[in-house]
DNA sequence: ATAAAAACTTGACGCGCGTAAATATTTTTT
DNA sequence: AAAAAATATTTACGCGCGTCAAGTTTTTAT
């Protein structure tokens, strides 16, 4: 009713008539206290406006409550997504999340680890730049702060990492263009910024001649993270000069897609598997504008509730160890293939 | 060269031999301390790896470096540009910016204002949701912490709001399809979230009506922040039906656009302002991606750099003030017209 | 009912830093 | 060169809370 402030722990331990270290531990973890003790705790909550200070609760403790997310590129719808999906879960989990962002930049990147550092986070969700990071800072830091990396990959580094299968990806789409019409050549950028990429010609290459297929792959110029621009430059230049070796397009990912369709529609070219087309284009990532292109766009999703999901678990799982696992463990969950209009 | 760690205040002044206090100072404010002592001291911190505890600096600190930037919806690319350039300025003027996103819901606002409270911000740059906001939190929040408002305004609430002209986007994108073609009927959500969208048909109305010409705004339904389907859906039920009163159609804003422009090209209808297309179509928020829209987007872009700019400046200015501010003030950038290929 | 275990209270110290007062030193002014 | 002003140093206290030790109360087990 009062709702008075309250302007410290001891104050509020004598207004609710419990010890000072009981409240403490209360708000260390409610859990930790007797029922009637706690009852009681919750009841004064209700009565006296008070919240202890964090700065104070966080100088002594070993460990906080905070949690760093880190993204490459939170313009990325994509990114935004899991990074939203993953802050839920630290919070319903009593977790301080907090949200970074490295836009596209390898500086930027290391001064948020270095900002990091001295929130001294009970641990951090990284999702490195990949190309572009600095590793040897990158694994400075994951050697004294728990670590989990998520999206892409920077092999021994950090306690584990939690990604999608990009073999998977690559496998449901060729296989689907494959049986469906022609066999796709591969569209990208010539120097990705991520790994990912990477992996994916890697697959894309391999699973072609596995079924007997020549491979082809179309690099295209560009650098940085405007994945659309870059798409779209390099299919006016690959549809003027009749570059395209099959009349089925992967892009390495739905931004790139993105750029290409635009590309195509300006110059006229039908894309997608009727009869009176002259192109199907499919891409990766399911990114959340590829149902809105025009046509919507054939792709293959990540599993991104998995990704979240198991990201945070293991990090939970790390922070309980003390911050040391055993053995750095590596999961990739598999892609689903989306049938939309494009290919 | 050592790189020894040091684990306070008092063991960095000593090796650095300059006293205690006078090393608090120059944490506080490098400018503050005299120029050879300065130097003293960035010679010691290079040579001894040393970083203040941020959670005792910030626990006796009336006012702390941190900076809140809340936004409505992170996963809009539009929102995540400006909180980029807000985050970067902070970030350049010395303080900590943190970034959080309401996600579309009055509850998770209400609890980003809650969280922001206890980090004692030293003042706080906040794009409310808008019509889902809880006004009273809101309200009691800016009492309490330096708050310039951006993007929507809560008339009344904040010590500032910095944002677009609505009136000069919409007349800008009514004026010149006026001229160039068909008067435009207007495009929107029926329950808009955003105060922005009252004040765009309005806007229609009024410019509307001064140009002589009957207003008609078409009203779609969706609630949340999925404008892109909202706006896919409404486009696909008013093209069967063929209500449309005009051959042009202005969106309220880019990402129903988006959506618009997907159902037309589904339902084949050629959109463009060339002697074929059947169909205009404009919108307003220069949105990232309605570059790449089929056709591309014609729209009136807001002027990011001078609404960032100007929020942060203000943000500073009122917190030099001392968190309050004489009036409240409240600034329109004007918008421009970026024509494309839709209208 | 009694013993053992678990949880709480009391009292006290320390964390790392902000900050204030008194004093000493340096810089600037004249 | 002396006086005035600006800046540093020394010393000391306090912030709000974590945490420990010793003693007390409550709960659970026997």
């Amino acid at each position: 009713m009062s709702k008075s402030k309250i302007k410290n722990m001891a104050e509020f331990a004598s207004v609710s008539g419990i010890s000072r270290p009981t409240i403490s531990k209360y708000f260390n973890d409610p859990g930790s206290v007797r029922e009637t003790i706690r009852k009681r705790i919750e009841a004064a909550l209700e009565e006296h406006d008070y919240r202890p200070n964090i700065y104070a609760m966080n100088q002594n403790r070993r460990l906080t409550k905070n949690i760093g997310i880190v993204v490459p590129y939170l313009s990325d719808p994509f990114f935004a997504e899991i990074a939203r999906n993953i802050e839920q879960r630290c919070i319903a989990a009593g977790f301080w999340p907090t949200l970074f962002s490295s836009h596209g930049s390898r500086d930027l990147e290391c001064n948020i680890l270095d900002s990091l550092r001295s929130l001294k986070p009970a641990g951090v969700l990284l999702a490195p730049l990949g190309r572009a990071s600095d590793r040897s800072v990158i694994e400075k830091f994951c050697e004294d702060v728990p670590t989990v990396l998520f999206d892409s990959d920077l092999e021994g580094i950090g306690a584990a990492f939690v990604g999608s299968d990009n073999f998977s990806f690559v496998s449901q789409s060729v296989e689907y263009l494959v049986r469906s019409g022609a066999p796709p050549c591969f569209f990208e950028m010539r120097t990705p910024a991520n790994p990912n990429a990477n992996k994916r010609r890697k697959a894309y290459i391999s699973i072609m001649t596995r079924l007997g297929l020549e491979p082809h792959v179309i690099k295209v110029d560009g650098e940085g993270w405007a994945f659309e621009d870059i798409g779209y430059r390099g299919a006016m230049q690959v549809l003027s000069e009749g570059a395209l070796t099959s009349d089925t397009v992967l892009c390495s990912n739905d931004r790139l897609a993105i750029g290409f369709l635009a590309a195509a529609f300006e110059k006229g070219i039908r894309v997608g598997r009727e009869p009176d087309c002259a192109l199907r284009v499919a891409a990766h990532d399911d990114h959340p504008f590829s149902r809105f292109t025009c046509p919507s766009l054939t792709t293959v999703a990540h599993d991104y509730e998995a990704v979240s999901n198991r990201s945070v678990e293991t990090l939970f799982a790390l922070i309980e160890e003390g911050g040391r696992l055993t053995e750095r463990t590596q999961k990739l969950f598999e892609a689903r293939l989306i049938l939309r209009a494009s290919a």
